[in-house]
DNA sequence: GCCTCTGGATTTTTT
DNA sequence: ATCCAGAGGC
């Protein structure tokens, strides 16, 4: 790009993660990953290249201007959790129940309607069934209460953007003025809301050029519209559509696999994959008894690769469609001492101790931030109950002022609203608490700020007295840490520059990819990266495709596509593992394999070379110095007819024996009901009874 | 107001 | 299985 003579900060990049953006920043500047990750969305004074995120930029761009249309520079961005908050208030206000309509639907319902720039008024203008009807009532209601604590969520990052760019024609002309190109990576997963603003932006210079791969659509559920590729061709007929057919990553064989399996969907334009590189190995296909033995022979299979064949552990993925899957990697990976490094999951800021305590920094900074004020302001305990915040909440509903104007004034011994001295006691001091706080947050640093929460709340202790207590403390400190570290950065920022940081990031954000561990993550997250060697477990029906999109054509194509994406990220290796039986809720059922497994052809797989060997020896295990058994080839130790005793599913009798790696895969027949099993002779429980 | 118990639902994916 | 909301006793 430099070799045009276009200076590096007339340029806007926009990608899906922060990840992303800085990954894009070493590429073409060769700056080091530090370098980068400190220009990062915070490029200053015009200097540089501006690469973020797209809502990493909006929010940028509100701070800054959003004074235009009435924004306080200090917006707080609420997250699903916080928005939940917000919406179970409305409705609550507008007398909707719970068990009419669920807060989730609700707010996907909102959510949606903004991700296509429909305010209240437009969604006021189309509704057209009772839902939207009720919907209708509650986004006009959960819009005064966001305003009202002075917050914005994640879509109205995006649609206050393109109001203010379209209401203030100065505010526009400086970014469109500024950006001579304009870059969009994955835009095949960007929303209305999002190519809108693009296209403001680029509407001087007539630079827009977007990356995608219709192929790798897999957000539709969060309202990325594929649609926004026909508009482009349409809006910028002279525009740059780069959808790469050359694959640098893959050998062919996944790259056919890959396609095998993209070329039964019937909604797609047909495209070459091809690659410089050789054939590679074949694809390996295995199944486990159940999802821990799924997991083991990943972890087995992992250890080989590092052990006889030069790969290393960070070199390796394991992806699973559902959060939930993760659970048995990761004990298989503890048992055998493989390292892992787990990507989202419980990602770290949702905690409730850090949400808890987010929220009090944030009311450090505003106070009239009533969702984060109703969150904490009896935690912990300080005697003032749902009742009390109940009344508390009409009161300043009907002042049409915020929760803590209501707590000000009764501190001040003006109470608009009838309370208990007791209750008005337990608020003033709350009162005190947060003015104290907001002192604090405009006199000290953040992280004196942060210890002075701690202390002054009580909340350490609390979470001490919390069950997982050690945890939570722990994790209390590593938000500590995280903010030192934000002070300790080049460029620092303010209390407000680190909330809104803490609310842009993203779990890939956080990956580690110095350390030498094995990457567990789940296929959407992985869009965008690329392994070695890649472990989709799971491959099966209810799985992947999932079974929430089992009676929908459309989504079960977006399920073809995420188990592409899935694919493609493997360099050299790719293995394809499901379970026999899979726990699901508390029971056991057993699964079909994934239809997508057909869909790859049949000559490019190989049964998965399993390694059996059992567990390293440990002290236990083989004491006096006496080598392990080995086990020989000569006789099968079991046959169909043997009688057998299980230890947990008592008598039954050997129905097939079936060779499995270096391992002996039995089927018995159990008695009481237990119904026949497959289960793998080294490591069932089994006993032979008689002869 | 606070604590414990129970019944019911449950996340699929996340900036 | 686990988490959450609502009920009921203190």
């Amino acid at each position: 790009m430099d070799d045009h003579g276009v200076p590096p900060h007339r340029i806007a990049a926009v990608t899906f993660t922060n990840k992303a953006a800085r990954e894009m920043q070493t590429r073409l500047f060769g700056l080091s990953p530090e370098d980068s990750s400190a220009l990062l969305g915070w490029s200053r004074r015009g200097q540089g290249l501006t690469v973020s995120t797209f809502h990493a930029f909006c929010s940028r761009l509100l701070r800054h201007d959003g004074d235009r249309i009435g924004l306080d520079r200090n917006f707080a961005i609420y997250d699903d959790v916080d928005q939940i908050a917000a919406v179970k208030r409305a409705m609550d206000e507008v007398g909707v129940d719970a068990k009419t309509l669920k807060p989730r639907a609700a707010l996907s319902g909102i959510s949606g309607a903004k991700s296509k720039l429909i305010g209240v008024e437009g969604f006021g203008l189309r509704r057209e069934s009772y839902v939207e009807e009720i919907i209708h009532r509650v986004y006009e209601r959960y819009e005064d209460i966001l305003s009202q604590a002075s917050a914005v969520d994640f879509d109205d990052l995006l649609m206050k953007t393109y109001d203010l760019l379209r209401r203030s024609p100065e505010v526009a002309a400086i970014y469109q003025d500024r950006y001579l190109h304009l870059m969009i990576d994955e835009f095949q997963d960007t929303n209305v809301a999002q190519y809108e603003i693009a296209k403001l932006i680029a509407d001087r210079h007539r630079n827009l050029c977007v990356v995608g791969d219709p192929d790798q659509s897999i957000y539709s559920w969060r309202n990325a519209d594929i649609g926004n590729i026909l508009s482009f061709r349409k809006d910028f007929p002279d525009g740059r559509l780069i959808a790469l057919e050359e694959n640098y990553r893959s050998t062919q064989t996944i790259l056919d696999a890959a396609q095998g399996l993209i070329a039964a969907n019937r909604n797609r334009v047909e495209k070459d994959l091809f690659t410089e590189k050789g054939r590679g190995k074949p694809i390996a296909v295995a199944e486990g008894y159940n999802e821990s033995e799924e997991a083991r022979l990943v972890v087995n299979e992992a250890a080989r690769l590092v052990r006889d064949e030069g790969f290393m552990q960070r070199d390796m993925a394991v992806m699973y469609r559902v959060n939930a899957q993760s659970r048995a990697i990761e004990e298989a990976c503890v048992r055998h001492g493989v390292p892992y490094q787990l990507v989202g999951s419980t990602q770290f800021y949702r905690r409730q101790e850090i949400k808890d305590l987010t929220a009090y920094l944030r009311l450090g900074a505003n106070p009239h931030d009533d969702v984060s004020l109703a969150r904490v302001v009896n935690v912990p305990a300080r005697r003032i109950g749902a009742r009390t915040v109940e009344d508390l909440t009409r009161a300043a509903r009907e002042a049409g002022s915020s929760i803590y104007t209501v707590i000000d004034a009764i501190a001040g011994g003006q109470p608009p609203v009838a309370v208990r001295a007791r209750q008005a006691r337990s608020l003033s001091e709350f009162h005190d608490l947060i003015e104290g706080l907001s002192k604090a947050a405009r006199e000290k640093s953040l992280v004196d700020l942060i210890d002075l929460v701690l202390e002054r709340t009580g909340y350490e202790r609390y979470a001490e007295e919390q069950d997982r207590g050690e945890e939570r403390l722990e994790n209390l400190r590593e938000f500590r840490n995280s903010a030192q570290d934000f002070l300790d950065m080049e460029g620092g920022g303010d209390l407000t520059d680190f909330l809104e940081r803490i609310s842009l990031v993203s779990d890939v954000d956080t990956m580690n990819e110095e350390s030498d561990a094995i990457t567990l993550i789940t296929l959407h997250q992985a869009k965008g990266l690329e392994y070695r060697v890649v472990f989709m477990v799971g491959m099966e029906e209810n799985i992947l495709p999932h079974v929430r999109s089992m009676d929908d054509e459309e989504q079960m194509e977006e399920e073809r596509r995420l188990c592409y994406v899935g694919m493609t990220r493997a360099k050299e290796r790719l293995y394809l593992l499901r379970a026999f039986r899979r726990a699901f809720r508390g029971g056991q059922g057993p699964s079909v394999p994934s239809r997508f497994l057909g869909d790859v052809p049949r000559e490019l797989v190989t049964p998965m070379d399993v390694d059996f060997a059992p567990p390293r020896p440990t002290a236990k295990s083989a004491p006096s110095g006496e080598p392990a058994p080995v086990r020989t080839e000569a006789e099968p130790p079991l046959a169909a007819g043997d009688k057998v005793e299980h230890a947990k599913f008592g008598p039954g009798i050997v129905v097939q024996t079936k060779p499995s790696g270096g391992d002996l895969q039995v089927t018995v027949a159990f008695k009481d009901g237990h119904g026949v099993k497959r289960l793998l002779l080294s490591f069932a429980p089994l006993e032979k009874v008689g002869a």
